[in-house]
DNA sequence: TTTT
DNA sequence: TTTT
């Protein structure tokens, strides 16, 4: 039985864009380096900043689409969890590290749903990339079928 | 193309019990009524009490958990989203409602893993009932095998 | 004692300029109007949209702050607790409503630290507007002080 | 200007009795290690465990909370960030270590009211101990006073 | 009523 | 190492 919740939920620019590499089986596994920074003020009531940088991974699907759409200071909203890690490094000491396993990820700002050109948006690229094209008449929130409507596993959102 | 975040966590105590039906392809759907409770100083320095009673909804496997293992009174985690409906009632008025619809949900306090009895945990229970056996060894964390090792789909926790 | 928790998530955009009233004692109270999309494939394989529309609330500073730098078709971060509320028409029909009580707030996006020139950020505005000037050397993430350096109430991040 | 948001959600089990230090301005500070545990299937279909522990800390008011009310073996709810901290140790290595700075908790389960009575809540207390009183009348959610009720800074829940 |  |  899960005992237990280990929720995480980052909002953060990425420090440099995404390393993908692939498991033997062919699995996706996208690392990220995700700032976020607080403020608050010290006890001479001057604001002091405070930068964490949070190792982000991506795994399978999410990982795909992660190299795929993410740069170098894109802002992003992430959910997962917090795993800590033990090993033992070349040099036989004992190491530590954290990572965020997300599991959920969605892009902010402008340019969400453009797949990325290449390191960085580099802005070389040809004017005459096409529209994104996802227009989209938004759903007006209506009455839920009633209930025996439903089809098997025909969740509602 | 998803846009935006809705997301809600709860942790409440049920008002009463479970209500589960079945849609036309056997799908399951639980209805619990989940108190959260907050306190605040009101401006004569007296502390205010306010209930919010959440209209939480479970479908499919997670219903038919809930279904079974919650009961009037227990402490419970949701976490879920939010969804507002308008229908017409029979007279004809617009009707509003505002339901979480639940994707994950964990029983708190003690007893957790055991089944419900019947209606509100019934104390005709013979007192023999053995402990909840809450106890637990955690594992330590170990070093994540190297990549390679990985198969696919083989995402760690 | 509180006793629960009641959290809400919320990342959307603004569907119109915020609304901001102020109460006999002075308090900005500011309402704004957040849509989250999401989709689902219906059981035709197709993908369906569903958008929430979310009242939220701001108040005291954070409502002076919503109200001035909110405008209609920002995205926004918002973190709060639900509030269903039940009222008696004039019609002496009693009423519902769902309300999202806000207690942090942040703008996504470009244009974060810029205060907003009016209704829907009208773009007749003068190209001559000033750099925000907000530059930030980042504070590297470095050891904490040791306890005995802190002062009282002087809660690191 | 702060930056992202840096959110963690726990809910878990203590390790071990809470411990409180004192800074030379006489603030609390009280570190738990706090376990989630969550299950996968492997690649064999077996449930495999995996626990994570979780070094918490609270400041101030919080921390003389925690240090008094918690134990080893309760069932808590953190919420708070991500601190990842690098120092170097006495023999010269640089080392790190992540925290989770809390800003809320809640104690869960039964006996949430009470004062812990010592390290690990020794059972040699007597049997006479009075039930915790857990029930609830919730407050039924009434209409919120007209706007113009409000003083400054009266914020409703 | 928003956004891509 | 990001962002405004």
């Amino acid at each position: 039985m899960a005992r237990g919740i280990n929720k995480v939920i980052l909002v953060g620019n990425l420090g440099n864009d995404p390393e993908t590499k692939y498991t033997q089986g062919g699995m996706a596994v996208t690392t990220v380096s995700l700032a976020t920074t607080s403020v608050r003020k010290d006890r001479d009531g001057n604001n002091q900043e405070r930068t964490e940088w949070h190792r982000v991974k991506f795994f399978g699907k999410l990982g795909e689409i992660a190299g795929e759409y993410l740069r170098k200071g894109r802002q992003v909203y992430v959910e997962g969890s917090i795993r800590y890690d033990k090993f033992t490094g070349q040099d036989g000491q004992e190491r530590y590290m954290t990572e965020i396993i997300a599991d959920e990820m969605q892009m902010l700002g402008s340019g969400e749903g453009r797949p990325a050109g290449g390191p960085s948006e580099r802005s070389e690229r040809p004017a005459s990339r096409p529209a994104p094209a996802q227009r989209r008449e938004p759903t007006s929130s209506s009455a839920p079928p009633p209930m025996d409507d439903f089809a098997d596993d025909d969740i509602p959102f």
